[in-house]
DNA sequence: GTCTATACCCGGATAGAC
DNA sequence: GTCTATCCGGGTATAGAC
């Protein structure tokens, strides 16, 4: 598992092989088939460590703090940006629900709930935010000379406040 | 140049190979590099193609609009959820900047520009919020039950007031 | 649990004849 | 411009021996 999440982290899903993983852990590959089910199990298992971490360091970012949303964003940004390729397996693809633990989806999503007011369309604008910030940045879309800083702050800003019409 | 549309749009990004798009034109798989030199030429054009429709596709949603970001919000997503693997092929990679026709990436992007005030933080953010939202609903990652045009209206109405603070 | 050997897919791209 | 033949790489996965 340790080695899989190497690969991947390291060298992106093309490096995220059963054969590379045979060889990381100095078995052949289809000596891996005895271990995993197949190829989906491991991406799940992957799936399931990175969600757990991340909900962990939001419930950790989000204590605490005097502005929550802001804190919160700063962390999503900085594990996001600390872990792109397991950030995009987690949230750049169709997440297999039926494969993971009952509630780990929305534990880790508690605290920007929360953040938001408990109010559900109110969270879903912010993520959507927050992921578009770090999607456009992992890609390289923004503009060269752009501030990806001020981008944070104003979307943070005009998402903390729902009074505001 | 069409039947590599044809491809993407029907299949993805992995029915988009060489020897599909030579079998979809009737020929052999090397006789496309009598016409393009590589894979690259292919999706550098097919980029070039989309961001110049999705540009006019903008312009003519702002003109004449009372609202202009929320008609920009809707054009965005109408256009994303039309054409998902083009709009991936766009958006959730490197832009291809030195092969692409000088100022198209900043036309493209002039709309938004305009109806964020001029304020380039302020559109980066409503840019990001309008992605993000796209690549959730179309990856699915939005729980079962979630209300996207909700999620939709609540991040345009905080993005459209700079005054609120 | 590990191995070798293998089956079966796919991809991009080139050489050289016509 | 098209063809055939081919080279190279990659991948998931299974069979069967040890």
């Amino acid at each position: 598992m340790a080695a899989g999440r190497e690969l991947l982290e390291e060298g992106g899903p093309d490096a995220l092989s059963m054969r590379r993983l045979a060889g990381r852990v100095g078995i052949r590959a289809p000596s891996i088939y005895k271990h995993l089910a197949d190829k989906e199990a491991l991406e799940v298992a992957l799936i399931v460590d990175g969600l757990r971490e991340f909900g962990e360091l939001c419930e950790a970012a989000v204590a605490g703090a005097d502005d929550p949303l802001a804190a919160l964003a700063v962390a999503y940004r900085s594990w996001a940006v600390a872990h792109p390729h397991l950030y995009r397996l987690i949230n750049d693809r169709p997440l297999p629900r039926d494969r993971l633990p009952e509630g780990l989806e929305a534990r880790a999503g508690a605290p920007l709930v929360a953040a938001a007011g408990r109010d559900p369309d109110r969270a879903r604008a912010a993520w959507a935010f927050a992921h578009g910030m770090v999607m456009l940045e992992l890609t390289g879309r923004f503009p060269p000379g752009a501030d990806i800083g001020a981008a944070w702050r104003e979307g943070v800003r005009a998402l903390a406040s729902p009074e505001a019409v």
